[in-house]
This record gives structure tokens, sequence and C-alpha cells, in this order.
DNA sequence: ATGGCAGAAGCATTCTGA
């Protein structure tokens, strides 16, 4: 089974390299990030037309995620719960669609696309950290112990400084800060893994690569997408890669996909392509 | 210290991203 996160910055925009990359990778499930669309204008087709599933929660412009899956979509949840006692607070930071989340073929995905913070010394920082507190909370009541969870997105923090091209210069600053990785601890409450870590330990591989000054020419990048699993997934884990050719299209991404294969049997077998994939092996 | 590149909105230029 093959779980991809991918921050597109606009599907509409990146439509084309999106199929392209469905073709080419065959994800199961694919978990897009800045989406820059309203719901009401997404473009479900293409993907609906490749035997896709969708689900999104977007608005204008900005933010905006979506999960696109070949197996059927389950128990959605856009945004943080709003009938818990929280309710308040989840209202606030659901103006931003950050958050959409589903179970799928015995998993929980969670998808987000974590607030980028600007600098350490700005408001958006202080609502990057508050925000990340939420998330953890959400993770606290939505994950039971027993769960199989599949947490993942542009989270905008490099774990350690192994995640950044040049941690001498940007270690402490919006990425890289201790505040930041502390928030972001405090979410993943030692139950998840990183799975990109469970293959590579060394630095030099990422997932973004900023536009200006050449970054990816130069190879001046930043693991910042991720894929978290639950602890009781691990052995299921098979590999964990970074396509970042795809930064490489014509007017790419700033981004590039990040994708694992858990070697998950299929419980819902009702494809919505119903093409021969059943029968396949 | 600043700007550089890109997308959206909307038609010149501003806002936001990381």
């Amino acid at each position: 089974m093959l779980i991809a996160t991918w921050n597109v910055n606009s599907v509409r925009t990146r439509l084309s390299q999106i199929t392209n990359w469905i073709n080419d990778a065959n994800p199961d499930i694919l978990c897009l990030q800045e989406t820059k669309v309203t719901d009401d204008s997404f473009p479900m087709k293409p993907f609906e037309e490749l035997g896709y599933e969708v689900i999104k929660y977007g608005q204008k412009s900005y933010n905006g995620v979506a999960i696109i899956s070949k197996l059927k979509i389950e128990n959605v949840k856009k945004g943080f719960s709003q009938d818990n006692k929280e309710k308040k607070i989840s209202v606030e930071f659901n103006e931003q669609k950050r958050l959409i989340a589903a179970d799928i073929n015995g998993l929980k995905i969670i998808n987000v696309y974590v607030p980028n913070g600007s600098s350490i010394d700005s408001d958006k920082f202080d609502y990057k950290i508050k925000w990340l507190n939420h998330l953890s909370s959400f993770l606290d009541e939505e994950v039971k112990d027993d769960d199989f969870v599949c947490f993942v997105g542009d989270f905008n923090i490099a774990p350690s400084e192994i995640d950044i091209h040049a941690p001498k210069k940007y270690e402490g600053g919006i990425m890289a800060s201790k505040k930041e990785r502390e928030a972001l601890n405090n979410v993943l409450k030692g139950r998840f893994i990183d799975s990109f870590r469970i293959f590579e330990k060394t630095t030099g591989h990422w997932s973004w690569w900023d536009y200006r000054n050449n970054a990816y020419e130069l190879n001046k990048g930043w693991r910042i997408d991720h894929i978290y699993i639950s602890k009781n997934l691990s052995s299921k884990l098979k590999s964990c890669v970074i396509e970042r050719n795809q930064r490489e299209n014509l007017q790419p991404s700033d981004h590039a996909p990040v994708l694992i294969n858990l070697e998950i049997d299929n419980q819902n077998v009702d494809y919505f392509d119903d093409d021969d994939d059943l029968f396949e092996i």
C-alpha cells in the first residue's frame, strides 16, 4: 500500500504534474497541501477519471488540504473537532484550512499543513505554536492507542539539524527553533515514527527547496515534509523515499512528494476504478 | 540587511509563503 504526501503549491496550477506523477507512482493514497482553492472549484474530475475518490477542505488563495484515495474513504473529519470542550478555540483554528483526516483501509490518515510561522519574533510564529498545541489536543482525542495511524503533511519544521543544508546558518531560526521542535514532539508524544529516518540516517535529503537564489540547483534544501506512522505499523514499513525529481518539472512546486510503502492488504476491495486491480497478482 | 521566486486576486500591485 503506497501512501504519499505532497505540498503542491496550488492544485490547479500543478494539476498535470500531479496526475502525471499519480500515473507513474500509482499511490493508493495521496495527501495534498496548499491546494489554494475553494471546495467548489477543486478539480475533482481528473482524479476521479484515474479511479480516485477525493475529499478536500480548502479556502480562497491560501492553505487548503485534500486526500485522494483509490480505496474507500470513511469517517471524514475536516478541521479540528467542534463538538468538544474546546469548541471555541477549534472554530478559531479552523479559519485556516490546514487539517483533514479520514479512515482508509483500516488506517487513520491525518493530513496537515502546519503554519509556516514567518520568523520567530512574529505573531505568526505564536500562531504556529498555538496551532501545534491545538493539534496535540486533537490527536489526544482522536487517536486511540491501538489505532493504525498515518500522520502526514508539510510540517514546516526540520526535526533536527541534519534536516537542513546549512544548520550553522539556520539552527534556532524559523523551522529550526527549539520551541517549534518541542511543540512538534509534544504532538508526536513518542507514539509515532519518522518513516524517512528508518531508512536514511544521514544528512543531505531534502523535501523543500526555496524558489529563490537558485536553491534547487545548489541543492540548498530542507526536510520539512514528513510521514509519521504509529509504532504498531513499524513492522509493515517497507520503504520511504523523497521523489525529488518532481522538483525538476517545468514550473514545479517548491516541495517534492514523500512516499512510503506499507505492507498491508487491501481490506476494502471496492476499488473505485473498478478495473482489473482486484485480479492482479 | 535586503531581495530574490512563485501563486492568487484581479488588472497594478499587494499579500503570503518558507
